[in-house]
DNA sequence: TCAAAGTTTCAATAATTAGTGAAAGTTATT
DNA sequence: AATAACTTTCACTAATTATTGAAACTTTGA
């Protein structure tokens, strides 16, 4: 395989898994573009390399930036922005991962508190299945949030070692 | 808050939870509903209890039996079919794990060793950002494999156990 | 074998989400 | 302060994804 086809494989593939996790093609996209750019890209050579307008080039990269994926330079004596990407995975998961959580595992626990604290007749069979799977859901919830923090915490091999040592 | 109020909130906010997943909204509202429910449950009273038609009740209880969430059950001398979701957490987890991983990290991981192949020359910037980069990406899938396949060996407090032992 | 009860399919439609591009806004330079 | 280089916004349109509902299909029992 070629190196072209190959970075297009890349993209598409990269693209492809951001949409089936509710991420927006384009912008993963744009994210394995810059992350095989071996140098920093400006918004034309995004909007060029994968056929997008500049008004959604222009969204995307702020996306991105706003997850903390990509960042901004400035070459001396030029105008024009140029966009590369954080290339350490460990740093991308972690970064990934943060983002989610502060936007839905942690709105999910709030909401989850509030739904436990239902009162209700203990003899009711609807009463106790719905307490029963929400304070369970609560409990996972929580030992998510708990390895989450633990990940943030951690270097990436003693985060994964600490997972393997027990199961060989 | 009363139950009746608690269980419709509990049902929008998995079915979010799960929009902003990849995964359809009302497939995740469906798997909410029969949850929380104490006994199991006709398609008529899917339909009746989200507002939904019965392709779209049939579509989504076929897809939750598909990833292995929710099963049919007959009750005798009755020819209607009835549904109910498995209720331990863990085990949801699990499944969820693991139809994901059959169906998005395996594919990625193929992808990724195919293009770990691609030849060049190691003088080329270009070549060399592609070729870390996909290795880079391809290490830290093979982790993430590897953590899950643990995980679907594991105990629920052996798992989480084993990730916060190091991190106190 | 027929018809009633129940289930499934799928073309048509609706709802949602993403993308465009031109106009407005901003900033640096002379 | 005027202009040119560049960036951002946003109303409109396109593309995608989800839902409906009626027709086709299947199963059961009389």
């Amino acid at each position: 395989m070629e190196l072209n086809e190959a970075r297009q494989k890349f993209i598409e593939a990269w693209g492809k898994i951001g949409s089936e996790w509710g991420i927006n093609r384009t912008m993963a996209q744009v994210h394995a573009l810059l992350l095989i750019a071996h140098e920093p890209l400006t918004t034309e050579q995004v909007m060029e390399a994968l056929s997008i307008s500049r008004g959604n080039a222009n969204m995307t990269l702020r996306d991105l930036i706003d997850w903390g994926l990509v960042e901004k330079q400035h070459k001396p004596g030029e105008r024009k922005e140029y966009f590369f990407a954080e290339k350490d995975t460990w740093k991308i998961a972690k970064q990934v991962a943060q983002e989610r959580k502060k936007r839905e595992l942690d709105p999910m626990i709030k909401v989850l508190n509030e739904l436990s604290v239902v009162k209700g007749d203990d003899k009711d069979p609807a009463y106790k299945t719905f307490k029963t799977s929400v304070t369970n859901i609560n409990k996972l919830a929580k030992n998510v949030n708990k390895g989450l923090e633990s990940m943030f915490k951690a270097e990436e091999s003693w985060f994964w070692g600490s997972i393997f040592k027990v199961f060989k």
